[in-house]
RNA sequence: GGGCGCGUAGCUCAGCGGGAGAGCACUACGUUGACAUCGUAGGGGUCGCUGGUUCAAUCCCAGCCGCGCCCA
């Protein structure tokens, strides 16, 4: 009997394991500080986040690659943390607020935070619990925060440096403005949203000329209350005569000039373009060219402000937009309305059109630090798993924009910035620093104001990589675990914040911040589709490993996580490995009912009996494999390598193998399988462990005894090579194919499965006989063979199966339906022919002969020979079904 | 408009220069003492289309058709 129960039960083995591997330190990194580290650092999910699939791959992948690294011997850290995501922390917060009818106006700054603070120790980091779930092996006595005490020096820290070198500088821009949050986004936040729009023809009048117009299309309206100009093409003929004289703005009675730029396209509308330089990032470029006037006619909510005609003072952007319609109609200006389909841009946070705004900011000089990021993969010291990202990721870094770094929010790190009195700027590490700065440069003690805005998150979450392990201070983390070693990330961020990583990295570390980047794909539901709320189709990962268990749920993301190409995840591939995990189980159940020494010493090499010698040979392809493919990141190949192993060769031919063995009455042939199932079924869970953490560590300790140490803390099987041997694989592979080809025929012939029915074999060779004498009695149990008789005489009336140098005769007189089997004997025989027609005609062709490598000739001559020894037989075959009629 | 990618069995996908593969689904048979969350066997594919390179193309190249995604 097997202490084990029937079915493996994960709801209640994964929330014990997990808490005893946190427990023990299993997790912990710094355990063996003579063993080469491996570092990887978790993409930080943001405090207010909870877990979603994307992450589930994520973090299952990062976890694979952590439980390898630690069970191969090496000092592993995977450093975990969240990032304070600015916006979204602060609207989470905002919203509670209001609920209680409180606002943070109101309350003031001080007192807000301390909110979003006592929010975080409550609420936030939901996510951590849930990656425990996962069975992410994090080392969470390290976890980080980025508005923590060290990273938020670290932040100040860059800032200061960064200032003090020219690359982070204040600027008058246009940026992407939330009139719903009141803050500047990053390019990167703003979502471009095909929308049903219109084209509204307005005529301009023109100056000094009676009743002569141009007319413009626009699809904002209200921005005509800033227009500074219009513009159209220097070569479109239409025009020519009017460029250089000015129009007179309606509504606002404005003069501005019509000027010739290459911007106005001809093609587009009349041709003729308005341009509102604070209002729009393309005109703003042709006002700069033409030094036009700037006017912002939007406050921070987007409402009309003051610089525009007072009628429309405080009107909200969308009603100025109908009201400067209906005003231009009545003036009889408004041409006509197109329907138009273009593109809105929509804050992704905030979910309102985001207004481009002229205003003060922050910006780094990033094209300045992208010059070494870019030379950084250029010439391999990063590399793109797949190769293919670095070109998504070159594109954007040649193509950089200066980053916009202040935030108008309250939840940040607050820019390090002092201003005097007449606006001079003092950045310094420290208000105090800042003060003798000021007194130094006015001669006396000078009021400073400090900046009241914050960093971009990204700006913190870009020191990640090392704010993480210490820096400022020098610690011995840093030179041991910088550079990582690996990012696992969705391909999403590689703007967002790989970027941002290598520009920081390389700047204040000297050298990049990881080796390799392995970008994974998007997991989709089962129809294609992005998962999304408002689609209903989001699947939950905690919903799956309630139903499934962790470990299905990780195996089935591994095994989809194919090199480039995008996860449609379906329950029943989940429900796929969970039977995985059931076959697993069983396999344990039956080492253990066979009473299989688990946790003995082993040595691989003193095994005498074929099928034992044959299995270690298989497993040590196997590891080979999945070291192989676990290096390169081919987690998919590594997961079916598993898969096929275990259940294809351990379960469905070993362990049938070894069942005979098992009851052996020669005690040392019994001993030495038991020893065999039991030793390979260890390598088997380690092997699998990184996969599948849970039941492997489960079943280690149940069927290895309390006093041995966690599976965890194991060690990853190295072999030597010559352990396995080709001539011990073509002879199980030589009776494997036998018991399939008997059990096929059988099928075929439609005996009863558990009929067992003799066999006459004919044409054993010198080296076949061998084969067949050690395995018959095991090729008669799984074929269903009640003897084999090697008698020369040929029965007449048999179903004969050809199998390589052998024909095997199944006298099966009474069910034979001789037209039936001279068809299955034709139709085999038709491939045989083809094959050999195909291979002839190679063979016969003087360029192949000439011009293909030997060994591939040589292979094709081989395959000719064994295929019309098949072909022989099959025709052998046939005679003598037709000499029986 | 620019960039990236995908069209291989009913479905989801591997393979990517020399014998078309897996899982799931489907069909038939099956309680042989690990496992019905299972076993055994089977059917099913002009590898999107058209050209080209090559001794040889599902694989490389070009064009086309269909479908995604990212950036403007």
């Amino acid at each position: 009997m097997s202490n084990l129960e029937k079915f493996y039960q994960p709801n209640e083995v994964e929330p014990r394991l997990y808490a005893e591997w946190e427990r023990s330190g299993a997790f912990a990194s710094g355990r063996s500080p003579h063993a080469d580290p491996y570092t990887i650092v978790i993409p930080p999910p943001n405090v207010t986040g909870s877990l979603h699939m994307g992450h589930a791959l994520n973090n299952t992948l990062q976890d694979i690659l952590i439980r390898h690294a630690r069970l191969v011997g090496k000092d592993a850290l995977w450093q975990p943390g969240m990032d304070h995501a600015g916006i979204a922390t602060q609207m989470v917060v905002e919203r509670q607020l209001s609920e209680n009818g409180e606002s943070r106006r109101e309350m003031g700054r001080e007192n807000f935070l301390s909110r979003i603070w006592e929010w975080k120790e409550q609420s936030g980091g939901t996510i951590t619990k849930q990656l425990r779930r996962l069975g992410a092996s994090c080392d969470w006595n390290r976890e980080r925060f980025t508005m923590d005490e060290g990273l938020s020096k670290a932040v100040v820290e860059v800032f200061v440096k960064l200032y003090s070198k020219g690359l982070i500088y204040r600027d008058k821009r246009l940026v992407n403005w939330d009139p719903k949050l009141e803050t500047a986004i990053s390019d990167l936040e703003v979502v471009q949203t095909e929308t049903n729009g219109n084209l509204w023809y307005f005529r301009y009048p023109i100056e000094g000329i009676n009743q002569k117009f141009i007319t413009v299309a626009t699809t904002r309206p209200e921005t005509m209350l800033g227009d500074t100009a219009v513009a159209v093409h220097p070569d479109d003929k239409r025009y020519k005569g009017i460029i250089g004289r000015y129009c007179l703005l309606p509504l606002v009675g404005r003069r501005i000039e019509i000027v010739a730029d290459e911007y106005a396209d001809p093609e587009q509308g009349s041709g003729a373009v308005k341009i509102t330089p604070a209002h729009d990032f393309n005109d703003f470029e042709v006002g700069r060219r033409h030094g036009l006037d700037m006017i912002n006619v939007l406050d921070v909510r987007g409402r009309i402000n003051d610089k525009a005609p007072e009628r429309y003072r405080g009107l909200d952007r969308f009603e100025a937009r109908e009201k400067i319609i209906s005003d231009i109609k009545a003036e009889g200006l408004l041409e006509k309305i197109e329907d138009h389909i273009h593109m809105v841009p929509y804050g992704d946070r905030g979910g309102v059109p985001i207004e481009p705004y002229l205003t003060d900011q922050w910006f780094v000089n990033a094209k300045e630090l992208a010059k070494p990021a870019i030379k950084a993969v250029e010439n391999g010291d990063t590399k793109f798993v797949p190769e293919n990202w670095s070109k998504t990721y070159f594109e954007w870094m040649r193509n950089i924009q200066p980053w916009c770094i202040s935030r108008q929010l309250w939840w940040g790190h607050q820019i390090p910035a002092w201003y005097g009195p007449d606006g001079e700027i003092f950045v310094a590490l420290s208000e105090n620093e800042a003060r003798q700065a000021a007194q130094k440069h006015y001669g006396k003690i000078t009021e400073l104001r400090r900046d009241e805005d914050v960093l971009d998150t990204w700006f913190s979450s870009g020191l990640w990589s090392f704010s993480t392990l210490g820096w400022p201070e020098k610690t011995p983390d840093l030179g041991r675990h910088y550079p990582t070693d690996v990012l696992v990330t969705g391909f999403d961020i590689i703007f967002f914040w790989v970027a941002r990583m290598m520009m920081l990295g390389i700047e204040f570390m000297g050298e990049v911040p990881f080796r390799t980047v392995y970008v994974h794909a998007l997991v989709r539901d089962e129809n294609g589709q992005k998962m999304s709320k408002s689609k209903g189709n989001v699947i939950d990962p905690l919903d799956l490993i309630d139903q499934y268990g962790c470990d299905a749920l990780r195996f089935t993301l591994a095994s989809l996580a194919a090199p480039g190409r995008d996860i449609k995840l379906s329950a029943g591939r989940v429900e796929g490995a969970r039977n995985f995990a059931t076959k697993i189980w069983n396999a344990a159940r039956f080492c253990e009912m066979n009473n299989c020494p688990f946790g003995t010493e082993f040595d691989p090499r003193r095994v005498s009996q074929t099928v034992n010698r044959w299995i270690i040979g298989e497993l040590v392809n196997c590891s080979t494999k999945i070291s192989r493919e676990l290096e390169i990141f081919r987690f998919n190949d590594a997961a079916q390598t598993l898969y096929q192993f275990v259940w294809g060769t351990y379960c469905d031919w070993y362990l049938e193998f070894a069942k005979p063995l098992l009851a052996h009455k020669n005690v040392n042939i019994k001993t030495e399988t038991q020893n065999t199932a039991a030793w390979l079924f260890e390598q088997v869970l380690i092997l699998l462990h990184p996969f599948m953490p849970f039941i492997t560590e489960e079943l280690y300790q149940r069927l290895i005894g309390g006093e041995h140490k966690q599976l965890i803390l194991g060690c990853w099987p190295t072999f030597e090579l010559d352990l396995r041997d080709e001539t011990t694989a073509n002879e199980i592979d030589w009776v494997i194919r036998l018991i399939t080809g008997v059990r096929s025929v059988r099928a075929e012939m439609n005996v009863p499965a558990g009929a067992k029915i003799p066999a006459i074999i004919v044409g054993l060779g010198e080296k076949d006989r061998g084969w067949f004498v050690e395995h018959e009695k095991l090729i008669c149990r799984l074929a269903r063979i009640s003897d084999f008789s090697t008698d020369e005489t040929i029965p007449s009336d048999a179903v004969q199966l050809v199998h390589d140098d052998v024909t095997i005769f199944l006298p099966l007189a009474a069910v034979i339906d001789v037209d039936a089997e001279k068809n299955r004997l034709n139709k085999e025989m038709k491939k045989a022919i083809a094959e050999i027609d195909k291979i002839q005609k190679k063979l016969d062709n003087e360029q192949f002969l000439q011009k293909a490598p030997a060994e591939v000739i040589e292979e094709q001559r081989l395959r000719l020979v064994s295929e019309n020894n098949v072909k022989n037989k099959l025709a052998l075959a046939l005679e003598r079904l037709t000499a029986h009629q």
